[in-house]
DNA sequence: AGCACGCCGACT
DNA sequence: GTCGGCGTGCTC
């Protein structure tokens, strides 16, 4: 027998299945099976997965065997393998890759090497004796009976580049082996928590007479926290794990090793499940019925603006897959923002339900996983990665809220869930549903073309109205002599909401609470050493921060270039909640963004205190403006709503039209009508006011030309390479390079037409990232098969060419970059 | 990317 | 003669 095996080769260029022969013993094998081969000239095992059996001999001799079966049973199903086949040639990545991402973590299996002593020749101490490193290492495995493991070895003499080096002597002089053993990994990924183990009077003694300012901030810090995470304590302080380390010799703290976990519990749901269809959600569950139960059922559109009951239909839906005995998988965009739906969901299906996201223990993931593999669990709910969940006899794919950018993969293998999903559907002969409020421009235009059945819910559930929306003209507070982030008329309408003890939800969509430093003199802006990028000012921790590469610094006292003053400008929600305790004192605020969401501060904890305690406005990051039914807001605050308008990216106005469109459905759910207002510099953007009237139907009428005239989705596919290396020229050379034999070879396929264009290169979004230049070239054509696979070709060419060395590319095909 | 092979200069 | 440096080419 002979095996086909995707090996698990890092490179791309030498990426396809490798044919072993399968030896006596190991029949067991099948398709889907992981195994260990021998690969390379140094033989060294690697895992592979068997993509399939051919009978047969070796014909010349030139095949390997393969040494180690690694799973009893398949863990991918035939369908599954096809499905990474899919991955690999859409998204341009290896096959393991895409194998790694379709199998949930507690399957992983994590390489080791072990070190052997071979034969010592007998003077092999003397023939040492200038080389202390050698002489320890051979020292340290004879100690260990023979047999080292690596992570015990660089334990005890230490990593480096010196003592790679020392083991790569021993290994040439074939006095030391190595070999690969591949193993389970089970445990959970784990943090550090130090805890205060000494008082004042035993930490004041220790630091008697003693400088040691960064033990002295860690001090500092712990003794009014008393515990915090490493990580944290890193964060604030800057300490490194060494200081801390000093710090528990001297008896003033603790270590201890904790499970990192964010549980999402599932809060039992209280309320009506049969889910009556109102005449305008029963059309659509029809229409929908009669495409579940065709042969090809097709994709499917739900468009249906906020409030019209998309749910109910989903359920519905779901109901009817299982009762014809059939599965069904729902993808969310983040599980922590439906933690309504998912406890609406375990009221409905109860057992039958299985929940996938990052946020479960490895453990529990895994045990989640068997359940849908073995058929105990049919309906799944997760996030991107749950798409490629196991179930058998799909009937139903929903992908609700459909245009969310968390879909889309952003590191290999770099796949987007909606994409993956209709493949699957297709193959599966499930019924692909998408839905949306606000659905993306690709998708509708699909609909509209008669890809995907287009069903529309327009009447919101039990008849409310929207709520008013309007624009505030943030230049004219600017005239007025308002400089703050608020204006008048947003903090009259707070105010008003305050005495009616109403509630308020602000949207300011910006990260973090991170701002600009400058220098009012000269103008000097603090950058990353190694990354092209401003540095951010953290107010928490009181230092500047690269987002990239995590770099971090105390901040200046002054500027460093001429010794002037520095400000900071720009507005965080940190900032913005400051200035809102300065404008209404006595204000109750509820601040939500990713610096105050923590293991044990989580969504719903913070939701929870915004639905049931006396607090006046939530204010947070786009996380405010998903799913969140709270019947007592009726004011809706859009702080900044340029910032995501202006970005370099196609999709911008299609994310801030979205983006607005749902915070403002925030407002207004409950009986009380709801208010909307959205503060601009540019009153009279037609994408503001098309969102501030709700009215997808004119977003999309105008975007879709000005996609067609930018050559963007979907008008065309947009193929993303991008180049990164050092030095800067000659990443820039080689992307030139490569964007002439593409040309090239475009031309002589007669893949070149007048709807292809290639521009470039140049300098990517950050044209560097920890020392590491970063080109992009475009490719602007319909992705054919036919163009994958010569640019796949390309890629791999790449590579193999001499002057392209330390150069490392990878495509992202219609990227949110 | 690893890893072996092979060619060449330096040192015992 | 042998050791070790680095350029070259392949990975079932």
């Amino acid at each position: 027998m002979i095996a086909k095996i995707a090996v698990d080769v890092s490179l791309y260029a030498i990426d396809k299945p490798y044919s072993y022969l399968v030896p006596p013993g190991l029949e067991a094998l099948r398709p889907g099976c992981r195994v260990s081969v021998p690969f390379g000239a140094g033989n060294r095992l690697r895992e592979g997965m068997v993509l399939s059996l051919e009978p047969g001999e070796d014909p010349d001799q030139a095949l390997k065997t393969v040494s180690e079966l690694l799973d009893p049973a398949p863990v991918l199903s035939e369908q599954m393998l096809r499905l990474a086949a899919f991955v690999r040639e859409r998204y341009f990545c290896t096959y393991y890759e895409a194998v790694r991402a379709m199998l949930p973590a507690g399957l992983w299996l994590r390489s080791r090497e072990v070190y052997s002593l071979a034969k010592l020749p007998e003077n092999w101490e003397a023939r040492l004796e200038n080389e202390p490193l050698q002489r320890r290492v051979v020292e340290l495995v004879r100690a260990a009976g023979g047999r080292l493991r690596d992570d015990a070895l660089s334990r005890q003499c230490g990593g480096g580049p010196a003592a790679a080096a020392a083991l790569q002597r021993l290994k040439d002089r074939g006095w030391l082996r190595t070999e690969t053993e591949l193993r389970r990994k089970k445990s959970d990924r784990t943090e550090l928590i130090l805890e205060l183990t000494a008082d004042r009077s035993q930490i004041e003694e220790h630091f008697r007479g003693k400088k040691a300012p960064m033990q002295h901030a860690a001090m500092e810090l712990l003794s009014t926290v008393v515990v915090i995470s490493l990580k944290e304590l890193q964060y604030f302080t800057g300490a490194s794990l060494q200081t801390v380390r000093s710090l528990e010799r001297a008896g003033l703290l603790r270590i201890d090793t904790r499970e990192l976990l964010r549980g999402s519990h599932i809060v039992p749901y209280e309320g009506d499940t049969t889910f009556a269809l109102s005449p305008d959600q029963q059309r659509v569950f029809e229409t929908l019925c009669g495409k579940l139960d065709a042969g090809k059922p097709g994709a499917a559109l739900l468009y249906g603006v906020t409030g019209s009951g998309k749910t109910a239909v989903y359920i519905n839906l779901i109901r009817r897959c299982l009762a014809s005995g059939r599965s069904a998988l729902l993808l969310v965009p983040e599980i922590a923002l439906t933690p309504q739906l998912l406890s609406l969901l375990s009221a409905c299906f109860g057992k039958e339900i299985a929940v996938l996201h990052s946020a479960l223990r490895v453990g529990e993931r895994y045990d989640e996983y068997k359940r849908i593999a073995r058929g105990e669990a049919r309906v799944a709910v997760g996030t991107r990665s749950a798409v490629f969940a196991p179930l058998e006899k799909l009937g139903l794919i929903v992908v609700d809220e459909e245009q969310e950018h968390t879909y889309k993969s952003e590191n290999a293998p770099r796949y987007h869930a909606r994409e993956v999903a209709l493949c699957r559907g297709s193959r599966e002969g499930a019924l692909v549903v998408l839905g949306s409020a606000t659905p993306s421009v690709e998708t509708m235009y699909r609909a509209e073309n008669g890809d995907y059945t287009l069903c529309r819910l327009a009447a919101r559930y039990n008849g409310r109205e929207l709520p008013a929306a309007e624009l505030v003209d943030m230049k004219q507070e600017l005239r007025d002599g308002n400089g703050t982030a608020v204006s008048r008329r947003l903090l009259d309408a707070i105010l008003d909401r305050m005495a009616r003890k109403e509630k308020t939800i602000l949207l300011l969509n910006r990260r973090g609470g991170n701002r600009l430093v400058l220098c009012v003199d000269c103008g000097f802006v603090p950058t990353c050493p190694r990354c092209s990028v401003n540095l951010t000012y953290h107010m928490v921790n009181e230092r500047l921060m690269c987002h990239y590469c995590g770099h971090s610094q105390p901040v200046y006292a002054r500027c460093p270039a001429c010794g002037g003053a520095l400000k900071r400008v720009g507005v965080g929600t940190q900032q913005l909640e400051y200035d809102l305790n300065k404008l209404i004192p006595g204000v109750k605020l509820l601040r939500m963004d990713a610096d105050t969401i923590s293991p044990t501060n989580s969504h719903e904890t913070v939701l929870r205190s915004f639905a049931q305690e006396d607090i006046n406005i939530l204010l947070g990051t786009q996380m405010v403006a998903k799913g969140l039914n709270f019947p007592d807001v009726t004011l809706v605050g859009v702080v900044d709503a340029d910032s995501s308008l202006y970005m370099d990216n196609y999709r911008a106005s299609e994310t801030t039209f979205s983006l607005i469109t749902q915070v403002v459905g925030r407002s207004g759910r409950g009986q009380k009508p709801g208010t909307a207002l959205i503060q601009t510099m540019t009153p009279r953007n037609t994408v503001l006011l098309q969102a501030a009237a709700q009215d997808y139907d004119s977003f999309y009428r105008s975007e879709l030309p000005l996609r067609r005239l930018r050559s963007c989705p979907p008008a065309c596919d947009l193929f993303q390479i991008g180049f990164s290396g050092f030095p800067e020229r000659h990443v820039e050379d080689c992307a030139r390079r490569f964007a002439q034999t593409l040309w090239q070879r475009l031309r002589e396929t007669g893949l070149l037409s007048a709807a292809v264009n290639l521009l470039g290169p140049a300098p990517a979004a950050i044209p560097k990232i920890n020392n590491k230049f970063r080109f992009r070239l475009t490719l602007c054509c319909t992705g054919s098969k036919a163009l994958r696979l010569e640019l796949s070709s390309l890629l791999r060419a790449f590579s193999g060419q001499k002057e392209n060395a330390g150069v490392s590319l990878w495509v992202d095909v219609n990227g949110y970059e």
